[in-house]
DNA sequence: GACCCCAGACGTCAGTGGAG
DNA sequence: CTCCACTGACGTCTGGGGTC
């Protein structure tokens, strides 16, 4: 949905295989809808936080293509079987889920600005009055997501770490709110003990201070990184499950219509 | 309250694939 | 080839719920 969308406002995706997504947010309070359908465009009617997401599904492309040549079926399998990385299925499928719990709906989630990549690194000098954190950097991560990260802050995420007099580095302890430093000596952020134990673990004077440097900065992005992936396969793993919903709903109505017309030309043949 | 279990989130490492 | 982003796997931590 985008950002400044209102009360009963819509918006429309088009993902692929020619599935269109219209999304309606109405206010929880007194509404009645009656969603005009077609036969074989079945609805999904979900209500998500304070709003009631009306998800009108038309699935084109997927019913009409049933005549044209296999090749492209044998395409879009090949697709799928080669698992490409979330991001790239997200893209391609550009239709990212809109019944999101209370975390995600009021996030802007239009299929673009939601999967961009965490590319830009801004390095600026942040004053802090903490003895140890003394010339604390902040590594602003521009363009990262908006959902990710407790200390995200709309398109950007921020991560905090400083450098003592003596080579040490300071990573900001507590999460959201920047209350403890600890000690993160270079080399002391060995798998599972990373922020409780304060030990170094191998002696600074195998690695130089510049190699020290770039692997927190190559740790700290890959934090990042993983927090993102999941965020991503968060999303995807609720985009398919919108899309079982969406079909399973399909699958229905199709039943009914079949049971009506066998109704039908019973009666006929009687 | 103490203890256990479980789900979710996190950080790190290692491997992979794409870009230059 | 190197660099870097991405992601699966692993271990750890944390909060909530259930039981005693």
């Amino acid at each position: 949905m985008s950002e400044g969308n209102g009360p009963g406002t819509a918006d429309i995706e088009n993902g692929n295989q020619g599935i269109s997504v219209v999304h309606v947010s109405i206010p929880n309070q007194a509404i009645q809808v009656q969603p005009v359908i077609q036969a074989n465009q079945p609805s999904v009617i979900q209500s998500a936080g304070n709003f009631q997401t009306i998800q009108v599904v038309r699935v084109a492309a997927v019913d009409e293509d049933l005549s044209s040549d296999d090749s492209e079926a044998k395409k879009r399998r090949e697709i799928l079987a080669r698992r490409p990385s979330y991001r790239k299925i997200l893209n391609d499928l550009s239709s990212p889920s809109k019944m999101d719990d209370d975390s995600n709906s009021s996030q802007s989630q239009d299929g673009q600005d939601s999967f961009v990549q965490a590319n830009t690194l801004q390095l600026t000098a942040h004053g802090d009055a903490t003895p140890a954190t003394q010339g604390l950097q902040t590594l602003t991560m521009t363009n990262a997501s908006p959902t990710s990260a407790s200390n995200s802050t709309g398109s950007t995420t921020i991560v905090q770490y400083a450098q003592g007099p003596d080579g040490q580095f300071y990573i900001p302890v507590g999460g959201t709110n920047v209350q403890a430093y600890q000690i993160a000596a270079p080399g002391s952020l060995a798998q599972g003990v990373v922020m409780t134990s304060g030990s170094p673990i191998s002696s600074p004077q195998h690695m130089s201070e510049e190699g020290s440097r770039k692997r927190e900065l190559r740790l700290l992005k890959n934090r990042e990184a993983a927090r993102e992936c999941r965020r991503k396969k968060k999303e995807y793993v609720k985009c398919l499950e919108n899309r079982v919903a969406v079909l399973e709903n399909q699958n229905k109505t199709l039943i009914e219509e079949l049971k009506a017309l066998k109704e039908l030309y019973c009666q006929k043949d009687a």
